[in-house]
DNA sequence: AATGAATGAGAATTCATTCAT
DNA sequence: TATGAATGAATTCTCATTCAT
């Protein structure tokens, strides 16, 4: 890569970057143009020349995004504690300011141009599937898991229980709770009448 | 109410619900006001005398969508059927198209006007709240709830079911596993390992 | 038609005329619909509500000028005076300032919008050609016009010299030499041979 | 002229012929440097070092396409061939796609830089006056043109059934008509009331 | 000489809101 | 009360042109 791309890619990486921030901060539609342009320190046109016009800059910065929670889960999957730290972690962990942005991308997508977004979705899957499978086995091997579940209904209650933990409020509401919480997460509603192995 | 007052507000909900609708297809953000004026077949003024600027019919509209959730989930409540009947219902039971409405309105609010959205989720939980209370009571007097979980857990954790179920994209994938999905809600991760006297 | 509708309409025509003096004197393309709303003393919105986007104005306003050509002509067919002088009229009166725009609406609708531009062409022609007949049927009972040619070719003919002569270089360049161009008109360039009995 | 000479002649040619075929197809006003340039197989950049700014890059295009215009018509005159066959040509021989062009060219000189257009006229007019002389002078001699006629205004009427039937809807509604088309050329609307000479 | 990157100025268009009746 | 008409402000996007290498 030469000079001029590399200060390119730079550059297109920057208005990634204060796009993503600006729409954390007042939400996607709410954000014009001129504004990621004013944070980035590009002219509006230099945006028009890399994105070719809004939607595709949100797109990307969308991809972006999901990169990082990607790039984030398989890191978490493959450290070296504990599956139940593992999981608090997954579950507990409010992920910076990430917060609700998730949700709004989810909506714009949905809305504009449902097909791009399946794309995504899939890929986001696929790529992050084998490591979900890894991290499931994990958990049956070891007794946390019941064998009997199946892998598709585990991984819709495990990223169940990440998203809703991942909302501000909720994570507010769970501060003195999160030890009972991430007990319900094992046990469900109707609680473990055994000695408790787990040590939550 | 004389015949004037009951007109006026005839023609103040079909603009509520015109916006609702409108809402519903395509975003909260997307429609405008002369939109919802053409389909409630007032003029926009109309519109401003009633409601006098585009917030406060967004938080009129959002206040009418929640008192009819909160009714919705009353019904169920006193509904004459077994506890995990009302659970599969409240859990399972995608409610008509309402679906990502409700995520919406959520943004919406906590991004423009977080003072008013949380006197609404308030006075809304507070409307809610006995009545989870007594759901709550009849699952753990019934033997379906740890009696050792503290109320707010349960409430959040039946709540993140409901709304999780609620995502168009979630309930397609859960169609052929609904009924593991409701055991998992009942034991969790862990699983039952003794007899199993739910019958799910 | 009430007050409000009358008014409506006013002001509708003030924005054609704004547009059509605009266009005649900078041409159809270099107009901004701005520089238009300043002319007509109304909000650019207010033409956006009267006309939708620009092409549409753009469009009306070019039904605006046919329209008053073709009733120009119409006129000019009624008149109570010889047919040499009617001709001379067609041909050398170059009609105001209405000089170049019938060439630039016509480059321009062909360009973007052939279809709308060919009816429009269409419904001028219908319109007109009855007129046309007539004048050419006057020409021919006066011995002005031979009798053997078709209606087809003499209306191209007369039309051929009628938007020549309005452009603005060529009623320059005729200034001195009228009289002579009426001439060929008659007689072509092969000339009359005989005596010149049309006094022209 | 020297390697690099020749080469970057070529390439100041390679643009204009872009420019003059975009031209053509979508209008001069609709065409962007950008586009001119990736048509060109050249950067922005390059255009502006060559022609400086858009208007120069206009201008010499025009230049380009008059020079062609001109070079066709002496060799017209030039041809071995009678003079009424030489007028046919002239006349109905709709010249490739430069239809609609000439006409743009003109409105686009004739809006914004009426000095440099007049001027471009001249230089025209001056090349091609002699030949236009010498058809004339055939035509006259041949017994084709009423020697009594000024060649100032046979040259005019001429050139108004050339730029006429240039017109793409004109040629096509000539198809069938051409041979009389020819016909009140030479005898206008009058018509020849003699034994005809003229062969058309 | 040639070009990728960048931009200021301005274009069409949309929208929430107010005016006048 | 109800509404047709009108608008200021903002938004997305385009384009001719310049910068920097």
């Amino acid at each position: 890569m030469d000079g001029f791309k590399r200060r390119s890619e730079k550059k297109k990486l920057d208005i990634i970057q204060a796009s993503f921030l600006l729409f954390m901060e007042y939400g996607i539609q709410k954000v014009s143009i001129s504004e990621i342009a004013k944070k980035a320190h590009v002219s509006q046109v230099t945006i028009y020349n890399y994105f070719e016009n809004k939607h595709n800059l949100i797109y990307e910065t969308y991809k972006f995004y999901i990169d990082n929670e990607v790039s984030d889960f398989i890191k978490l999957v493959k450290e070296d504690i504990p599956f139940p730290e593992k999981i608090k972690k997954l579950i507990l962990q409010s992920r910076q300011a990430s917060a609700q942005i998730h949700e709004e991308f989810y909506q714009y997508m949905i809305q504009d141009y449902s097909k791009e977004h399946n794309y995504l979705e899939l890929s986001y899957t696929e790529q992050v599937l084998p490591y979900f499978d890894e991290l499931i086995h994990e958990g049956k091997k070891n007794g946390f898991i019941d064998k009997q579940l199946s892998n598709q209904v585990i991984m819709m209650y495990i990223q169940m229980f990440a998203e809703y933990t991942k909302k501000e409020e909720v994570s507010m509401a769970l501060l003195p709770n999160s030890e009972e919480f991430s007990k319900v997460f094992f046990y469900g509603l109707f609680g473990y009448k055994d000695t408790n192995k787990l040590n939550l």
